[in-house]
DNA sequence: TGATATACATAGAACGATACACAAAATGAC
DNA sequence: GTCATTTTGTGTATCGTTCTATGTATATCA
């Protein structure tokens, strides 16, 4: 039962059965692995075939004490929203090729758990991060990425010196959004995002409401400029879309900052019956695959999150590699215009 | 820039460092590390104070080498699916108590990927690992139990000895669904399930399936029985829903084997006029919170994924510290009666 | 008093890989 | 045929912990 309690229940096969098996130095076989410099094709095949033989698999934790683990952090705030998944596909397939692991840990939109999860992901020595719209600030991903590479998707911070950053343009997305609006006659148009007090501007919704306004400004529309605040999507809000729907000065057209709002938007005015878009247009943000079905068929901007994922993961790759000048990514995001507006 | 390629860049805070200012040795610290038996509380507190002083955090990485690395890995089919975050946040909470913290791999529905994220979590000598909807089957999940402690939720082998399982008691759930249909004086009920051709009857699928089977059996219907196969909902299947409605045998009511799946349907319906529940009374399973969203209305079953997940996170724990018989953990779903039924 | 527990603390060998320094063999230049 | 250079392979210290074995006080008992 001790046995047990220790973390060795099994006789793994080590690179000291290989090497034995090979008829070589536990150092050769080690040099194969990481396909260092100074092996012949001879010994190559040699140790490659004792691999395969004994089915050994290098022990990612004893690698972790002298040299690289192959495995990266990903640090998601919530998997609630629908591009995430999307998003971590495009960043599996980039590190799959280049024969890394991913790991995710959810720091559930709390900054005090996103920084134990980004400490516990460097104390288990990973080779790099991803942030996805980390709530902590610039300042500290910057400490935290003279200890290991960062690279952070969805968090605005294009001065940043230490890590990358790969984003979709929040700002042009929120600009084409209130611009596909106009175009179609559109001038009473309001913003609905969410209560975000304390979060710092690094944070996507901060850009997109900044869009908004300076595409609102430059049609000449600064008058009707209008942000309305609902509780994050995590908490109910029926009471508060019913009562905007109801109210007197009830906007003409919304963009709201993402489909996670712009949905249940939708179903309230179809519950209020509310004509959409007669009464009132909707675009939304993030094109999730909801807002594609005909049924829903909202109008929304997409961010290619898959596109993001890649882009993000070639970049930790080659900073893993060396790589010390920061990259600041912009991925322009692009309309979709369905029946909501 | 040789430096940078090694993994150690930055100046680490050691156990040693911590027993020197302590004035004790390095073993004295790692004995209040673990709290381990035979350490006096003078001593105790001389190191914590040490300890904070430094800023020490134990590395995993060396952990892993001898004892235990206080982390967890957990292993999800799919992200998409709206029930899976909570389970996760019911997880992570029971596992927080304990000091011990979790890592999420994503499988993506593939069992080559699942395994070599199995593998991959060994490697990493995690302590633990929850598997989520594997869909590996209960053999090569035993196989695996050998090597590691394993607690699989919505995995039904209830014989498994060298594993625990967690599961709602989705048999249970479906009949519950079917009753609730025909105590409202339905009797044309379909179930809606998905295109399952290989899955093992470990899959929460099959065992709906099963229940829907014998609720109608045992309210004498199975003239009646109809399962209606539909694409995976990670695929588009709108053309389905349509052919469904417009089609001249259309049942009268539907049991769903997901929200995942019911909330299209309903969305169908909306789109091809088609009246919920007067003309097509619908159910779904997993009440999701969109389910719940007035304007949606979605009677659903409840699985309480929160609950299922601490009793994974309980399991796992006493596993890990030694138990050997295996526990196989059911709970009792509840039907949500909502508009659309 | 001596024998024997008991509690506390320590030294040092693991764990399984990496990576440095170096030796041996092969190659090339003249 | 000699010397310099390159290529290929090896020995071994090392990473930061845990854990076993062992020591040394101090308390307990007959």
């Amino acid at each position: 039962m001790e046995k047990q309690k220790l973390g060795l229940p099994t006789d793994r096969v080590t690179i000291r059965h290989v090497a034995e098996h090979a008829g070589v130095s536990v150092a050769a076989v080690s040099k194969v692995l990481r396909n260092a410099y100074g092996v012949s094709e001879a010994l190559r095949t040699k140790v490659e075939n004792a691999i395969d033989l004994l089915k050994y698999r290098p022990s990612t934790a004893a690698r972790a004490m002298r040299g690289r683990t192959y495995t990266v952090g990903i640090l998601v705030v919530e998997l609630t929203n629908p591009f995430v998944p999307v998003l971590l596909e495009g960043i599996d397939a980039g590190l799959a090729e280049a024969n890394y692991k991913a790991m995710v840990g959810v720091g559930r939109a709390a900054s005090k758990l996103e920084t134990s999860m980004i400490e516990s992901m460097i104390d288990t020595r990973m080779d790099g991060l991803v942030l996805i719209g980390p709530q902590i600030s610039g300042s500290v991903v910057a400490q935290y990425a003279k200890q290991i590479p960062i690279v952070a998707i969805a968090h605005h911070e294009p001065q940043a010196t230490l890590y990358d950053t790969v984003n979709s343009d929040d700002f042009a997305g929120a600009q084409m959004a209130v611009q596909a609006l106009a175009s179609r006659g559109y001038s009473d148009i309001a913003m609905l995002s969410y209560d975000r007090s304390d979060s710092p501007s690094s944070v996507v919704a901060v850009q997109r409401e900044a869009g908004y306004k300076a595409a609102m400004a430059a049609i000449g529309l600064e008058d009707k400029t209008r942000i309305i605040r609902h509780p994050h999507p995590s908490e109910p809000r029926t009471k508060e879309l019913a009562a905007l729907l109801s109210s007197k000065d009830r906007p003409r057209a919304i963009f709201a900052w993402s489909d996670l709002d712009a949905i249940p938007l939708l179903a309230a005015c179809h519950e209020a019956g509310v004509d959409v878009p007669g009464t009132l247009a909707v675009i939304g943000y993030d094109d999730c695959s909801l807002a594609g079905q005909p049924a829903v068929s909202l109008s929304s901007i997409n961010q290619d999150p898959h596109a993001l994922g890649a882009r993000a993961s070639e970049l930790l790759l080659s900073r893993i590699e060396g790589r010390e000048e920061a990259q600041h990514v912009v991925v322009q995001p692009t309309v979709l215009l369905r029946r909501s507006a």
